[in-house]
DNA sequence: CACTAATCGAGACGGTACGTCTCGTCTTCGC
DNA sequence: GCGAAGACGAGACGTACCGTCTCGATTAGTG
């Protein structure tokens, strides 16, 4: 990612469109077609300013997702917990399911060769996220909610797992309305009672 | 994927060194490091000879792998449900640390921009296994085991979610030994007692 | 230079556009603006295959003149030397006024920094004349027509050195009708009798 | 070139700072391998301050030379006409092969397709130095030592044409010890006797 | 002596071309 | 007559410099 441009420098001019190109690209070629070369020529930059901040078109558009989807934001906690987890997960599934997905899927894919941008995902993104989650989880262990046998990072990848599971491998669409069940099935076990 | 090559012919030996080649360079220098033309060359064998049985180096591999792990296995049915569902798992995650995993992770990234190759991902890979899993599933919830009102096809993801979750973000190791533990809090729930 | 490419190869067709387009465009916009991407371009013809048989486009353009002057003629011999001297060296005045002698400065200039092509200018044009020259001098030596305590290859240079010197740092136009003279300067010697 | 800067500016220092860092990197790398970047940190300057003054790394180096090897010298005057011819183009020699006549061939190559440079490089070099040789050659003429017949300006190119086909073709090396001889041949002529 | 305006170094900027790489197709020649 | 060998058109890669354009931070000379 950016080595934090100085703001003052005329970058930042380039710097927005490059992001701007970069995700219109993406959205309107998909991910994989996306090139250097064509977000320098669509942003109106020359492609060394890009290569002079970040390594790579993924590195460009991880920067341009973290920027539009924003910061990690708190776990809603409003004292109901199953609720709490449906509304936080059916969130990212709707957020999949715009065209941000695709080039989510795009990263992820790119990762898997990338060391750098593995880590600058699970440092940007997923970290920050799991850290917030595991707040409120804690949180609900400390109200007796919760077991306190299962590790909160465990309980995000249970949560988690399964979204990104269809995110990835597509063998059925992400579908926003049965948060509510697969939180149930998760709370309660799959066991017959 | 390649059409059963008559075996008359001396594509035959070609057939075997390029499947052969193809992992070993993967398991050499990375999957996103092979090319068709090493492929070719490794195996002593002209490009348009990989290209008339395959779309691509990913498609290769995906025949090599599948050649290696054999077809989708009955999921083991011990009576004790915990300990199939834990022994299963725990054999995935074995095999997903072995090179071959490495493997596995660059197919499911070229997918994400390559609709033929996730197509026949899934056909290949997943729909066989999930349907082995199904059976065994369905057995349980006949049994008494498992909750009725689960469709399986949810069951296999929220059991395998959590492990691809792992092998394609990298936010922590697959640990084999925490199966057991996994299947509890899936089997169980979360809720605090 | 091109390292003899098998002529039965499809290149064929291609090395022929490729020097015919590098000497239009050379003409057309200048020796020092022709780009081995343009001349790919105009030939229609990838980068890599101008680059699969030369190492430059000097070499490109080399070639071409090469292939466009023919190969090295014997020097006229028609018993009256200062004759034969000027109708040969108004011969290339007249080539060095046509635009092959602009890529011919244009050659020059870039083998001053270019070590190999200086090799293949010397090699495919300069060697090959000067010894035809040679023949001719020699001759008029046995002949009893020039003195035998002069170098032939300075007689050359003599002969060729003021016309390379307008060419090259253009201090006075290249003047055919000249030439006469400048052999009878040559010949009889700038001193007073 | 550059225009007198006002001595009492930092320029001044500057300017010598980046005379001096051009010609070092000229010998050091070769005059192809100069940039204006490079001269510029060598310098400890900044790219806009050669730009200011000069028109490219060629006007530089142009300058530099000028610089080191003075203004056009009266050519020698000791009586015998031979000998001073010989003294003289034997010091071109001897410079030609220094460092500094690498850096001339650069500058003649450049100057093929850099109008303005090579507009320079006639008037701050090549016609001060032919305005001293035609003084002497014209007083030479008038001593009845050369024919009256013979231009000037063409005894100078048949003088010093050979030492630069020599320089810029590279088809011999500059040999100071033979101009004796070869200014025997251009005063007595080639023809046999 | 403080202040203003110019000039400096540094280096980012929009560009162009480089020479390399790999793709998927096409062609040739030897076995 | 099949297939290895590899040339082909295409086009992106990441780098090097170009010549122009901000930036502050020194100066220098003026008030």
């Amino acid at each position: 990612m950016a080595q934090a441009p100085n703001p003052d420098l005329r970058s930042l001019r380039s710097h927005r469109a490059i992001l701007d190109a970069a995700v219109e690209l993406a959205i309107r070629d998909g991910y994989a077609k996306v090139t250097v070369e064509a977000i320098a020529q669509a942003a109106g930059v020359g492609k060394q300013t890009i290569y002079r901040w970040w390594h790579s078109k993924a590195a460009v558009l991880l920067e341009a997702l973290n920027d539009r989807t924003g910061p990690a934001a708190r776990v809603p906690d409003t004292g109901d917990l199953a609720t709490d987890l449906a509304t936080a997960t059916r969130a990212v599934m709707l957020l999949f399911n715009t065209p941000l997905g695709t080039i989510w899927r795009g990263l992820i894919a790119d990762a898997q060769s990338d060391t750098r941008l593995a880590e600058n995902l699970r440092t940007s993104f997923f970290e920050p996220r799991t850290a917030r989650w595991q707040e409120r989880l804690d949180a609900a262990v400390t109200a007796g909610e919760l077991r306190a046998d299962v590790p909160t990072q465990t309980m995000v990848e249970l949560l988690f797992g399964p979204v990104y599971y269809r995110l990835l491998l597509g063998t059925a669409p992400l579908d926003p309305d049965g948060t509510t069940a697969r939180v149930d099935y998760l709370l309660n076990g799959l066991r017959a009672r």
